[in-house]
DNA sequence: CAGTGGTCTAGACCACGCC
DNA sequence: GCGTGGTCTAGACCACTGG
């Protein structure tokens, strides 16, 4: 009745409340009922009930009702792109080129690439600092058809992606990414600043290209005593059935 | 008209469609006029855009219009449960208890805890085996208070959280976790069979109950060589204003 | 101002679980 | 069969953007 603004959000925290009396495996009120009740259309009701779906705390089951779920920790890792996980750790983010060279894609890059041995393809090294101090070095390897004619200065700038999209039109799809843990060698310890075999972090990643092309191979070194990956974990949706309450 | 079943995820294929003929910051039809045109109720169209809005394909302004997206690519790093995590990968996980043992929190665990110092707590090793071979020594931390009477036994079998629940009524409300690259030590080469100072992760993880006490603090060690964690990246929802198209 | 997305309604039919 | 969630509709008003 009042403002239409607040009130799928106050239905949302009025059965957030209920499910919070209730234990698991607890029924909820039939969601006709519910809405009668709270004084809302059943639509309405559902929206935040579909809420409290994806936050875990409910399950439904078709004809049957909906209940009270048992939460179940799963892990969502959430990383983001260099220079914003660098600021958003309160870092200044910076970058140097240390090489860039045109080869031969060879056989290992040529199959991470997709693309033919004997294809050239654009090696970047740059080494990615953080507060002037190096963080991480990152080799990225390019086809040339690809990324025709980019320069070492191209990248001092900012983001590849953006730069991939407007000088080159490529609309970025989809990408894999491993991580792995690793010791440093000589190049890296002396660039990274570290001892010699100190632990770091070692990320892989392909992009993938809109149009279904393969736009990229980064292999990234990170320092483990300076980075670490942070996860935040939420009971997720359940998938057993709904334990009676006990 | 045909069957509701189907109806939705037909919408969603035929904007799904639509969106891959228009280019970066194009804007898509009205709600109104698409929902029309494609002979649908203004609300299913719009559950179908709000897909492709939590899929980061298309961005809505309110009072402007829907425009298609420019892809973004941030990193979901997801990881399950150990059972469950070796399981997907094809491998029959197990477990063997090292030991377990009622000890003072001490200065360190009492803060991770969130117990006093001189508060009792248990502590419960484990080695966490792949296919009969050792992946991971866990060892878990938990005030006495909260687990009270909880033995060696208890762990072997399945989950810890479910234990929890069924046992001691806890539910779980949120963790924290971190991953570390490290390199193994004496103790942890020996029983992971792998050489000294190898490569490893160190996941560390603080999980809170719903009534707000913490529940336990663990810290794992997992062989770099056999273990991996993956990573689909996919493009996500824009924060900048939808590009103009080029 | 007209047009857009954001929200809400009241009612309808379907598919499914359970008794 | 009855009650449940799952889906869909046609129309309404609001808040906002833009010319």
């Amino acid at each position: 009745m009042t403002v239409q603004q607040a009130k799928y959000e106050w239905v949302l925290e009025t059965v957030r409340d209920l499910v919070a009396t209730l234990d698991v495996g607890d029924a909820l009120p039939s969601e006709r009922t519910l809405a009668a009740d709270i004084g809302v259309s059943r639509m309405t009701l559902r929206r935040a009930v579909e809420h409290l779906v994806r936050e875990g705390q409910v399950v439904r089951r078709r004809g049957a009702g909906t209940f009270v779920a048992a939460p179940k920790i799963s892990q969502a890792l959430t990383i983001t792109s260099f220079s914003e996980d660098m600021r958003s750790r309160g870092l200044v983010p910076s970058s140097r080129t240390l090489s860039r060279e045109e080869m031969y894609a060879g056989p290992r890059l040529s199959r991470c690439l997709e693309v033919s041995p004997g294809d050239h393809i654009l090696r970047i090294v740059r080494l990615r600092l953080a507060d002037e101090a190096p963080m991480a070095i990152e080799t990225l390897h390019s086809p040339v058809g690809v990324v025709d004619g980019l320069s070492a200065d191209d990248l001092t700038g900012g983001s590849f992606y953006e730069l991939l999209h407007a000088r080159f039109g490529i609309v970025l799809e989809r990408g894999v990414q491993t991580v792995e843990p690793t010791v440093t060698d000589e190049t890296e310890s002396e660039l990274l600043e570290v001892p010699l075999h100190s632990p770091a972090f070692l990320f892989e990643r392909t992009t993938w290209a809109r149009d279904g092309r393969c736009v990229e191979f980064v292999r990234s070194v990170y320092r483990g005593d300076r980075y670490r990956l942070t996860a935040e974990l939420r009971p997720t949706a359940v998938g057993s059935p709904a334990v009676p309450s006990s």
